[in-house]
DNA sequence: ATAGGGTTAG
């Protein structure tokens, strides 16, 4: 009912409902707290905090909700509520708690402020493979490649994320042929790609019209009995309807167990482009008749 | 109810 009444945006209802709970576990604490979240609220969020801790929850319970909560502002690019978590972290002194710093670390980097991310990262003796991916994300994503990659290279062990964030970085900032030479090098690792990586070399190979290559990770992506998921499956779509490769992507499509609105805009828009008006005026009446809402 | 990092297109 709590968070019955935070979907339809009635908080004050919803926490006079709380207030009068007795007994109050971690799914009412949890439900009080994405009703703020959900409502924007995060101004409200640090008394919920304080309560909990006057009623005896354990520090570690407490760290899963903080955490939470700033996973919440990250992914809403909220940085000056992300702040006012953090500043309450240190208050109660949990900023030292490893998946706390970096959940702290992503919501600075992905806000934007990579310099707070760094003085974090540099000031940490816990740093672990999440807290530099994390940082490599971050530096990709204001746009420093060359910053993303010094670390890259200095990190102490990679792993398949950390191939990925720098791949994808080219990828997203127009680097299409290193995209392709890093993707090269972490095969030479003895790293396997998996969905993740593939997509945004397959992007690149979009780019650069390089289908052969493009095909040849489509046949990967089937001898390693890979998932093509909305993205991978939109991405390869898109692919080969740029190379003027129809039915190869027609045929993507129709094996697709979930296909997104993505996926229908992939293919309604290269089969435009391709000069197949009418199937492309069909695919969209289709579309229609499939329930998928057009964006 | 929640539990830290990488994914497409226009």
């Amino acid at each position: 009912m709590v968070v019955l009444f935070g979907k339809v945006g009635r908080v004050s209802d919803a926490r006079k409902l709380f207030d009068g709970l007795v007994g109050r576990d971690m799914v009412r604490w949890t439900a009080m707290l994405s009703c703020y979240e959900q409502n924007e609220m995060f101004h409200d969020a640090p008394e919920i905090f304080g309560q909990m801790r006057v009623e005896g929850v354990g520090m570690d319970v407490v760290v899963v909700v903080v955490v939470s909560v700033l996973s919440a502002c990250a992914n809403l690019l909220a940085m000056k509520e992300g702040e006012l978590i953090h500043g309450l972290s240190v208050r109660i002194g949990i900023e030292s708690y490893v998946n706390l710093h970096n959940a702290l670390i992503h919501m600075y980097s992905r806000c934007g402020n990579i310099r707070a991310a760094r003085s974090l990262f540099d000031a940490s003796h816990l740093l672990d493979q999440i807290s530099w991916n994390s940082m490599i994300s971050g530096y990709l994503n204001c746009g420093s490649i060359e910053e993303a990659r010094n670390l890259f290279n200095s990190m102490p062990t990679k792993d398949i994320v950390s191939w990925s964030a720098m791949i994808s970085g080219y990828a997203q900032h127009d680097h299409f042929s290193e995209t392709l030479v890093l993707f090269h090098e972490m095969q030479l690792q003895g790293i396997r790609p998996d969905e993740t990586t593939l997509v945004s070399v397959i992007s690149a190979c979009t780019h650069l019209a390089a289908l052969e290559q493009g095909k040849w990770i489509h046949t990967y992506i089937k001898k390693s009995n890979l998932k093509i998921n909305t993205i991978l499956g939109t991405t390869l779509i898109d692919m080969y309807m740029k190379c003027g490769c129809v039915e190869n992507a027609l045929e993507i499509f129709q094996g697709m167990e979930d296909k997104g609105v993505s996926s229908w805009n992939a293919v309604i828009l290269g089969l435009a482009v391709n000069g197949l008006v009418e199937e492309s005026l069909d695919k969209f009446s289709e579309m229609k008749r499939c329930g998928v809402a057009p964006n």
